[in-house]
RNA sequence: GGAGAGGUGGGUGAGUGGCUUAAACCAAUAGUUUGCUAAACUGUCGUACGGGUUAAACUGUACCGGGGGUUCGAAUCCCCCCCUCUCCGCCA
């Protein structure tokens, strides 16, 4: 949620960068948040003086019952009857404004940083980076949904009996790999830098709000509402809400946490031709990453979590690109980010496997997650978050790309963390 | 699930309708004193939204788990909800 102090500070920026996100009616929409909070500020302090007054008359009705005058505190008391009536009048006034305010607010996406290209859709995203040779595969290759079925490794069909389609049962090797995935990419994370963090994988309704899927995207949760508790769609949910109410002072700064969760989302809508296996599920795992940076640091941290993520497909020898999301393209809460996408060679796509964020105060404002400084002034904090990795999309690359007439070869970096190399 | 006790600032904790401008202590912080350290002493020390100011100073309102209510006036009384702890039960 954009904050109206810092709209008011630059008004023709933040006009000009939502823009870019392609919002019909920018001008009037700005012009009609400043206009309520103009409306909010004014009916408050009308508020506030006629509080002011019954306050100061209460306390005189006190001193004048004390010293036995009750006509006078009765006459008071009468003063005190009218301007209840104009404050009762006033107070539901300043609750519509601030509704309204907030309404609008809510609907406002984040204003996407300059360096940010415009555009309308994923076909707009700058590729920042590309793997020079993309791979060939023998004749006679398969997809992964038939690799996992010839090796015995993943079972949609169990996980349907048990649960529901678009929850695999990984078995054998697979769910090994499952396991080594998910050390490896802790481990390099620890490596750089981050504290490991196990978060409850359930949140309250507080915690859906702070990091902003409630209430927008409440359809895509998985909801227990006997306890009314929601099952994360990422770890940034509970690993970011740790901060939520939270005023940090330098020396708790920066901030770097990684986690690893399983992640649930519904996906309520979007299945279609390009979900086959493992490209979309309900249920999957993730190491994710977040950091909290003062205001001026936090674009050389999303630079540093994009080399993170760089550095684990490297190491794990997998094709991939870099794309800077343009404006059209980009998550609502969002002021810039990068995709990494991994070359599924046997399907011939891109596929995503990590999204890294700078959220600026966006976050930040609904979380009330704010800096102190040593002279005792509050900012809100910036947040970033990035996936290191998302297991599933990587799993298909691996099996794609590294299938042989013999088996399919497990990366290097992950044998230390397997007690097998090949998946025969 | 049953019964009981609680929820007050960064922490401990007083406060049963106006004496509170939320006491006191601790922590933090700045200073004084001191050969150094310690101690002592003195000051400062919540957040949000406003007004005010070039910026401050200054100033209004709200906040004692959350939401309502009673009252001229509520941390305090009433109602609903949430959470924590203890004991019992069940249990990985």
């Amino acid at each position: 949620m954009l904050q109206v102090s810092a709209i008011r500070e630059d008004v023709e920026k933040v006009i000009q960068g939502l823009k870019k996100r392609n919002i019909k009616d920018v001008e009037s929409l700005i012009t009609s948040v400043l206009s309520i909070d103009d409306q909010r500020k004014l009916t408050q302090k009308n508020l506030d003086d006629d509080k002011a007054k019954v306050n100061a008359n209460s306390k005189l009705i006190g001193e004048s019952l004390k010293k036995g005058d009750v006509q006078g505190a009765d006459k008071l008391k009468d003063s005190i009857g009218t301007l209840k009536t104009l404050i009762s009048s006033a107070e539901s006034n300043l609750l519509r404004f601030e509704t309204e305010l907030k309404e609008l607010l809510y609907k406002i996406p984040n204003v996407p940083d300059e360096k940010v290209p415009s555009g309308f859709g994923a076909d707009d995203n700058q590729v920042v980076f590309t793997t020079d040779l993309l791979p060939t595969l023998p004749e006679g290759a398969l997809p992964h949904w038939d690799l996992i079925k010839k090796y015995d490794i993943i079972d949609f069909d169990l996980g349907t009996k048990i649960a529901g389609a678009g929850f695999p049962v990984y078995k054998g090797k697979g769910a090994k790999l499952q396991r080594a995935m998910i050390n490896f990419f802790l481990q390099e994370a620890e490596n750089a830098g981050y504290r490991e963090i196990q978060p409850p994988i359930v949140v309250n309704e507080a915690s859906g709000y702070g990091t902003g899927q409630l209430p927008d995207k409440e359809g895509q949760m998985y909801h227990a509402t006997a306890d009314n508790l929601y099952l994360i769609p990422t770890a940034e949910v509970p690993i970011t809400n740790l901060y939520r109410d939270v005023i940090l002072t330098d020396e708790d700064l920066p901030v770097k946490n990684a986690g690893y969760t399983p992640c649930f989302r519904r996906e309520a809508g979007s299945w279609g031709a390009h979900v086959r296996g493992l490209n979309r599920l309900h249920q999957f795992d993730k190491v994710e990453v977040v950091q909290i940076h003062k205001p001026e640091n936090s674009y050389a941290a999303l630079e540093e979590m994009c080399n993170h993520v760089e550095s684990l497909l490297r190491k794990l020898e997998l094709p991939y690109r870099k794309l800077l999301l343009c404006s059209g393209d980009m998550g609502f809460t969002s002021a810039m980010t990068y995709d990494f996408e991994v070359y599924s060679a046997a399907q011939q796509r891109w596929l995503e496997v990590s999204s890294v964020s700078n959220f600026e105060t966006f976050q930040a404002n609904r979380l009330k997650l704010r800096h102190k400084s040593k002279e005792g002034k509050m900012q809100l904090l910036h947040t970033l978050n990035g996936s290191a990795l998302a297991l599933p999309r990587i799993v298909a690359a691996i099996l794609e790309n590294n299938q042989t007439a013999e088996g399919i070869v497990i990366p290097k970096a992950l044998l230390p963390y397997l007690n097998f190399e090949m998946i025969n």
